[in-house]
DNA sequence: GTTCAGATACTCGGATAGGGACTGTCCGAGTCCTATTGG
DNA sequence: CCAATAGGACTCGGACAGTCCCTATCCGAGTATCTGAAC
């Protein structure tokens, strides 16, 4: 799986402690973490293309969330970097076996691919299960220090 | 992912149909997909080191189930053209950011790994749930012509 | 007829190229802020 | 003093190379089998 999961994970992750209305630039969010800003605006801009940041441009612009952390899961925010596209796909491979049927869809019928599909959905499904404000909850619940320390870093980078 | 875990997939149920003790070559299981032998031969290369499949050299030798199908899971096959590593790797994002311990183990305890981790045991614990000998029963219970058709195509391969 | 040696053919196993996707970087289009100038 | 305007700086967005892993292929090491002859 692609890094950039990651970088995005925690990349809305701090957005959700900033407050609402406040665009924070690719370049900062990057040097909170040392990353290379103009690879990080690229997955930035993914998010956006799938609606979880808005983005704005000039003085002042940078992203933030485009909804409420309740209404992200963490399912959307994989599903932005990485594709829709399940990770084990069938190529049909009994379409080009003996005794194969032209006309089926192997990737309904073959029970191989039905297993396959079935743990990706158990993957899936515990991804959807989680939101953003679940997450951002628990770490506040472990870490209380973690959002106003957040909020006071970005506003040093800021300065 | 891989699609050598479909080309080992099915070879593997392939040789659950076959009498025990009966080699076949990597080119007979290439043949009966149109699958370019070589390559087959290297994952099944895979499957050998993983102890999954046994191989045998020279004259009428070739690849056989190492041990019954109702001890290998589809996770064990997975794995073993994967590797074990999970999809979600945590580069430990947080030992980069600011206030960090460089003494933690940011992999244990960083919120956003444990979820990426739980839905990948999600995922683990549903294909290591169904062995083999689960998917071979499946396929005889929709496709009973399925064994006795597959053990006569390789007869005739091997003529 | 039996046995043994040699040759043969077959199979796996690892070493060797080619291609696509992820990683990383750069510059241009658009936007907002600001300073200046004229009324 | 106020407003309009031109300039400038900042940010996103997409277009451009580098690198690693997956795909594909080939040839050599090892082994069981078969043939033939000798006993």
């Amino acid at each position: 799986m692609s890094e950039g999961v990651e970088w995005a994970l925690h990349s809305c992750l701090n957005l959700s402690w900033l407050p609402i209305g406040q665009a924070v630039p690719a370049a900062k969010l990057a040097e909170f973490y040392s990353l290379p800003a103009a690879y990080l605006n690229k997955q930035l801009q993914a998010l956006a293309r799938a609606g979880i940041v808005s983005s704005t441009s000039g003085p002042r612009g940078g992203f933030q969330l485009a909804r409420s952390p309740e209404r992200i899961t963490l399912l959307d925010v994989v599903v932005a970097i990485e594709g829709a596209e399940e990770a084990f796909r069938c190529d049909q491979l009994l379409k080009r076996g003996p005794g194969a049927d032209p006309a089926a869809d192997y990737r309904e019928s073959c029970l191989v691919s039905q297993a396959m599909r079935r743990a990706d959905l158990a993957w899936r499904g515990e991804l959807a299960g989680q939101t953003l404000a679940d997450l951002k909850a628990r770490v506040e619940r472990h870490y209380p220090a973690t959002p106003g320390n957040t909020v006071n870093r970005f506003a040093a980078l800021r300065a």
